[in-house]
DNA sequence: AGCTAATTTTGGATCGTTCCAAACCGGTAA
DNA sequence: TTACCGGTTTGGAACGATCCAAAATTAGCT
């Protein structure tokens, strides 16, 4: 009559068929909401199951079944903003279909994620969802995984050939018509010399969103200088550091396209540094707003690849693709938004 | 000879034992790298896994030794980086002792709680670390979780009365320690007139923060307004709206500990508007240190629970619980550490 | 060679579920 | 009486690993 907890071993289909007297394979049944059952034995073993406090063995049901009802989540860091939103999302529309995430971190490092992918395949997930460390190459990838389970590539491409029967799906964001949108933005605010600030040439992500910059630039008539091209790591400081470059040569820009958030917050500390205010003497646009972008000094223009939906899109898309394995591999590139803050004025009256 | 990918069916102990001429037992003896096979069978063995591209299925071993390799991650909110950090030292924690994290999200509904509870329980995790939702009930909690695994609670306490027998684990952050040092620390400054600044009376780490500001406050001899305690949601944008409520009385306060550094940065906002320069004409504290604190203007004196580190010390103590079922139950409390930068200024002189 | 001891190997039972073919049961038609 | 019919129920064999007691092999010593 009291609230019972149950205390010694677990209970198991066996105890509740003994418990009311009917067949494993019945108890089964139930569980399962088959209509084969008879209405009186459904309800005995249903409060027989209340009873003793029953809780489904999953691991045993997908043992026997050859199913799974995990999918892997790799995250090369998991400490950024973006990421985390990024796996709330995909934890949210996974828990909705009825699956359970597996965690794994990489810290951006390739050796870790070879360790992360072999631990988390022992456990036999239905899919896996990687946002490749740094450096990570295909054949390391496929060698872990094989044909284990399905992959979808998230945000970043992998280093090396791609063996041409690795039929990975991707979700990608449009660095490249997001640059685009960000130039075309500063353009129609009237500026006309317009520098790219910031990132690694080597990194697929920097490579788009310059190619979006050029082909606006190009798409106004507007030629560009080499000063107007500066590479720094993609943080703060590196930003703040390279900023004197930009004004190093004749025609100094009168705005910026950055990388990201986190070299435009660093810009407009080495321009604050040089008397410019930002948003007033210089126009620049981020890329990805992280919170920080609309608390800035200005807020900072800047695009949203509204990392919480790319989660859910990321679950959605693998779990397409448990449904038809054999369908042609997805790519994917998810579009982003112009968000016009006040960082990107028009360049001043001269 | 070429790189071998498998493409059919699963490979299993079977394939492997029939492959190179030995029993399921003898292979299953070489992966757990037993001392009682010999060399040479342990070798060919060897040989045939790699061949064959042999993955360990866990799920399977699990149920036949009664055991998990999985521990359960169940938080409010992994999009609060202070979340996302304790997620990332969790797993990293845990990836080291060989087990991998489940992951699941409440959204700060007590109901998707029990959801996300029950769903993870039925992959049989080995513990789990519960960040519980807001107003989630400690019944309810026992209820879906009952003996089935061990649980730890992290920064925050349930609602209603624990049941006896529930003996969980908790690791809780020095909120009254962290809310005194940051109040003596504006009291050595030079600061007399102090209020307690946002968050709701009803959160218990709110209270446990208070109290620690009263305590100092107490300590050195001093009186409080009533007005010097004001009540907001824990976000910028409330925390900036009830800024005008600090100064509405007379003895208006030259200093300000806040709830947390959401609060303290809406707190800089409200200040900025009534003309009051942060860290120049009014002093205040955070809590948290979160991204933004180090890089706000002026850069944030706050306290640092180093969220990382506690996802490491979350994970050690389930593990060590693993161990020691038995073992009375721990209350952890975790030190926070006094940063200080420049928005704890001495106090305006008069 | 003969016998014991030490070293390796192995067949079956088992974990908790699902699948499947067969059995059961009360009723109706032949 | 037998055959046959839905509608229900069930025993036993899987799934892929581990455990255990017993068997097979090898070594050591008269």
């Amino acid at each position: 009559m009291s609230s019972h907890i149950p205390i010694g071993r677990k209970v198991t289909l066996n105890d509740i068929a003994a418990g009311c007297g009917v067949s494993r394979a019945t108890v089964s049944l139930v569980l399962r909401g088959s209509p084969l059952v008879n209405k009186l034995t459904r309800a005995r073993v249903e409060e027989e199951l209340r009873r003793q406090g029953y809780v489904y063995n999953r691991a045993a049901a997908n043992l026997r079944r050859r199913t799974s009802t995990s999918i892997a989540l790799v995250l090369n860091d998991l400490a950024n903003p973006f990421f985390a939103e990024f796996a709330a999302g995909v934890d949210e529309a996974l828990a909705a279909a009825g699956f359970v995430t597996l965690l794994g971190c990489t810290g951006e490092s390739p050796a870790r994620e070879q360790a992360v992918l072999g631990s988390l395949l022992e456990h036999g997930p239905a899919g896996i969802i990687l946002s490749p460390a740094e450096h990570s190459r295909a054949a390391d990838v496929l060698a872990a995984v094989g044909r284990r389970a399905p992959l979808l590539l998230f945000n970043r491409e992998l280093g090396g050939a791609l063996p041409e029967f690795a039929h990975w799906d991707q979700l990608m964001l449009d660095n490249q018509h997001g640059a685009r949108l960000a130039t075309e933005h500063l353009l129609e605010r009237g500026h006309r010399r317009i520098a790219f600030f910031g990132g690694h040439h080597d990194s697929s992500s920097c490579r788009q969103r310059h190619a979006g910059y050029a082909e606006a630039m190009r798409g106004a008539g507007l030629r560009t200088e080499p000063h107007w091209r500066i590479e720094c790591a993609p943080t703060r400081l590196d930003a703040a550091h390279h900023t004197p470059a930009l004004f190093a040569g004749a025609f100094a820009p009168t705005a910026a396209v950055c990388y990201n958030d986190a070299v435009a917050l660093g810009l407009m500390l080495g321009l604050n540094q040089r008397g410019l205010r930002p948003g007033h003497d210089f126009a620049l646009t981020g890329f990805d707003d992280i919170a920080e972008a609309a608390l800035g000094m200005p807020p900072l223009t800047t695009l949203s690849a509204a990392p919480r939906e790319r989660g859910g899109q990321a679950a959605e898309l693998v779990l397409e693709r448990l449904q038809q394995p054999q369908a042609a591999s997805r790519q994917t590139v998810a579009p982003v938004r112009l968000i016009v803050r006040e960082s990107s004025c028009p360049p001043p009256i001269t």
